[in-house]
DNA sequence: ATACATTAGTTGTACTATACAGTAATTGTA
DNA sequence: TACAATTACTGTATAGTACAACTAATGTAT
């Protein structure tokens, strides 16, 4: 794997990640629920029924955001929360009948925006798509998972100083 | 491309995404910058030498929001900002040497890693995993660019009301 | 050539998103 | 039963972002 093609595949990854973080954006705003809250409910919606640590771990976010959120979100009707009654410990997360249906609109309009962009791939290579997507996702994971933490650069410019300047010009 | 498979691509989408961003953040923090400033530096080291506007198009965001953003990066040393004696509007930025240094940290550190991403995948397949990815990342951005803005699903539950609730258990 | 439109950048303001530290309630365990 | 571990929540601070309003510079059309 020789660096031009590293660096090229990088700038991709870079390209991909903008796209479907805007894309995301757009889809989710017309229903009234901010990108944070679309990522809950997409996952609340999948596991059926969650706990705040559970979703904390699955979006990589701290509890206490998580907790924040949630709370929002039964303020506005989307979600229920419950103490679980076999481990008080624990709060039972679902989806209200309102989060059910922005779920549902969620689902729709992703399946149907990714079903589309699947028509600008020859079909017979679909397969073959699907297969190498997946086998790059696992290898990011795996890798991940083994390194350790190597690696420090060493620089750190970090002296915060923010006050803005006059508009200069 | 029937449902299923979709939802499968989604979901490994996702992963994807949150992994990448968490692996960034681990990877830059180190070098004293935050995400947003790695992300500019990046696109600048990249393009040599940009304006406001050219950096806010490519990665997405406001002018103000990079306008701000550069102006920390003055501060702290990172970046050049100059009137472009040519159109007295555009100001040309570019990496200080600190700026440079950086960039090169993050190069590296990104370079390797995801060299290492592809030691997981069997190498008679790395040429078919770029070229797959790429077939992606491209029908992503056709299809974007050709929808127009369709679909909006009806619900809006937003009804602002954000004082946070006791600690009910 | 002057008025109007456009473009680049900046600042005021407000909000979303997030983490870390500390705390309360509950459960597990020695 | 005391102590540790776990889950969730709150206080607080910060990063990240956008929209609206503005200034300065440039382009354009009569």
């Amino acid at each position: 794997m020789d660096l031009a093609m590293v660096r090229d595949f990088r700038e991709t990854l870079r390209h991909l990640e903008r796209q479907v973080g805007l894309q995301l954006k757009d889809d989710t705003e017309c229903c009234g629920v901010t990108l944070a809250q679309c990522h809950i409910i997409v996952e609340i919606g999948n596991a059926g029924e969650t706990s705040v640590i559970d979703l904390a771990t699955i979006l990589g976010l701290d509890t206490s955001t998580l907790s924040r959120h949630i709370n929002g979100m039964v303020k506005v009707g989307l979600v229920n929360r419950i103490l679980n009654p076999k481990d008080r410990r624990y709060v039972s997360i679902t989806l209200t009948e309102q989060g059910q249906k922005i779920y549902q609109s969620i689902e729709d309009i992703c399946n149907s925006k990714y079903a589309r962009v699947f028509e600008f791939i020859p079909r017979e290579k679909h397969k073959q798509v699907l297969e190498c997507f997946n086998l790059l996702v696992h290898a990011i994971t795996e890798a991940k998972a083994l390194e350790g933490d190597l690696r420090c650069c060493g620089n750190d410019p970090r002296e915060k100083d923010r006050e803005e300047v006059s508009h200069v010009r």
